[in-house]
DNA sequence: CGTTCTATTAATAGATCTATTAAATTGATT
DNA sequence: AATCAATTTAATAGATCTATTAATAGAACG
């Protein structure tokens, strides 16, 4: 916060905003404590934002959007599917493991608030569709080759998205509960993220 | 909230709070909604549990216990590891699936306030700890007699709690977003129960 | 130099929330 | 019926929060 006097002031406040709504969720952040954050007066929150819902909205989309990244972009090449899949994982593990904060963010806006996925909806079902069905179609080819049980690929994100989760849902209160020190948790995650690996491939044997 | 006249305004307004802090979290709750939906004066809810936060601690500890009852006193019985530890998964599922907005209300909590779990950590590791290294010694010997892979059990039932808990902290959401009715949503998580079952067994193989 | 525009602040209205206090009500007991 | 404790309410203090408005400072420009 020392050297960004040349960055804008309507820039700072996302940023706070940001870091704040990801510590305390939205309901728990003033706009006050967001100029404070910022270094400005709290007026000047809404006169670039205009409410605190709509800061939040700006915020909202795009985290929501970087969560479900992986999900969307990975497939382009024609690795075998077991090293689709395995990046797959892995590269939604380390997506959290750079936003840690986010899942919370998100679950516990949408939980209390649904509607704010109304806008996002449609959009997100279209951009993921194509992704899907070729994963799927993928998957479905490998059943038939007798390399996996018969499973859905709606099941088998499921699973992936349960176990790189709940580790950083779980893992912030227990990082505070335990004070495990860094490298402890370092560890632990690398551990987990091997695991996790290791779990989803074994959930398609039969 | 018709026929508990008889019911003492003490208790109403316990269930009173413990439906809305399920349904909206701590901060979102207010006393004077409370009192509503209790149907008292707001001053009586502070009467009886003074503050807000005293009446919060009264149900988080509980609905706390609760979520973690089935990882305490499942194995009395002398059954093979493996059904323990399908009865183990299954206990949990369905009391999450009985009490499904209990995930939101104490990852929420503790994320946003580490620190109300401090009253119960030493409680809890002491009374979990018999039951973890019974079960860890179980597990031990299947390991030794070569039909599990080498796993430990810290990592076994983190991947239990993560796919029970992930289904019900996303399914609430996915249920309103998708406004599937009643019986598909059941259904789902009927078959989400048999394979999570299957993948924490399959977890376990080489 | 005065005007105009943008960014920022100070001040505040208006709502709401927690907690307290004092008064009213109820119900049992003498 | 009078008394007393427990329960419940009305009223409100005091804090805080969002949003708006009016005032100000400084850059840009003719």
């Amino acid at each position: 916060m020392e050297n960004d006097d040349i960055k804008n002031m309507e820039q700072s406040i996302l940023e706070a905003a940001e870091k704040l709504f990801l510590d305390k969720g939205f309901s728990m952040t003033s706009t006050t404590e967001i100029a404070r954050e910022a270094g400005c007066n709290q007026a000047l929150v809404h006169y670039y934002y205009r409410t605190k819902d709509k800061l939040f909205e700006a915020i909202f989309e795009r985290k929501f959007r970087k969560f479900v990244e992986p999900f969307l972009n990975t497939i382009q090449s024609d690795l075998p599917f077991e090293k689709h899949l395995i990046y797959l994982i892995e590269s939604h593990f380390d997506l959290i493991k750079e936003n840690p904060k986010v899942p919370f963010l998100l679950f516990n806006e949408l939980w209390i608030n649904p509607s704010r996925l109304e806008p996002l909806r449609m959009k997100l079902a279209l951009e993921h569709q194509a992704y899907f069905e070729k994963l799927d179609k993928e998957l479905q080819k490998e059943i038939k080759k007798g390399n996996y049980r018969n499973i859905s690929i709606i099941d088998l994100m499921m699973t992936i998205f349960s176990l790189n989760v709940t580790l950083f849902l779980a893992g912030q209160i227990l990082q505070e509960m335990t004070k495990m020190d860094e490298d402890t948790y370092n560890a632990f995650l690398l551990h987990r993220k091997k695991e996790n690996v290791l779990i989803v491939l074994n959930s398609l044997q039969a």
